[in-house]
DNA sequence: ATGTGATACATTGTAATACGAGGTGATTAT
DNA sequence: ATAATCACCTCGTATTACAATGTATCACAT
């Protein structure tokens, strides 16, 4: 990561679920589809992914399935209904954050 | 707190050293100008903030000293030349950071 | 005088977080 | 052949923020 560890808590369920609004993909690609929107801000370690994948699908924010590729097998993860406003509510919830900081930086 | 306690973590160091950037001040009114400055988006607690700014006097960001307001003492802290460096460095990461959850989300 | 809320400092235990380290196995490029 | 990449996973650890709790003073109303 760019940044310190600790700058980044708690945006982590949002990248995630942001990159997965549109199309489903598998935690591999999801790592690179975040490396890429970035440009290389945040570069997601496995060990960070996958534990969250399986908070956010036991939540009921994501579904996931099964794909063959080949002899390999890639888990894909589909958004959800309760996913999608979850993603909602927490786009709010940084646009408020962000300006709060702001503020306090004096950078209104 | 307005916000999930796990979106303000990593932020705090830099929200109480932007307080002190201008003027010197002790605990009890660092969370009351944070309240202030945010419009009550952060109200940091007691027991959040001692141990933080304790920490940052063990770094020399900060140095504190005691003063007399009638019988109550009151610890007021004073940001150093190294402080303001800090400052200015995570000022500067927080810009960066900022930036690119927002390019993340499709906001840029 | 008594109690309540605000002021002002502090510590301790706990839950959540992110990640490094480690593990498995397949595929692709050198 | 073998190194790098792809693709999944778990466990242990350090850090974080905070609620809870404690001490003591002060202002103000009852």
């Amino acid at each position: 990561m760019r940044y310190s560890k600790e700058l980044l808590k708690g945006s982590t369920y949002l990248l995630i679920l942001s990159v997965l609004e549109k199309e489903d993909l598998y935690g591999y690609a999801i790592i690179r589809e975040l490396e890429m929107r970035s440009e290389h801000a945040f570069d997601m370690s496995e060990g960070t992914l996958y534990p969250i994948l399986h908070a956010l699908e036991k939540e009921d924010y994501l579904e996931a399935y099964w794909v063959d590729a080949g002899s390999k097998k890639r888990k894909y993860y589909h958004i959800t209904k309760k996913g999608l406003k979850n993603l909602a509510d927490q786009k709010e919830e940084w646009k408020s954050f962000s300006t709060s900081v702001n503020k306090v930086l004096n950078f209104a």
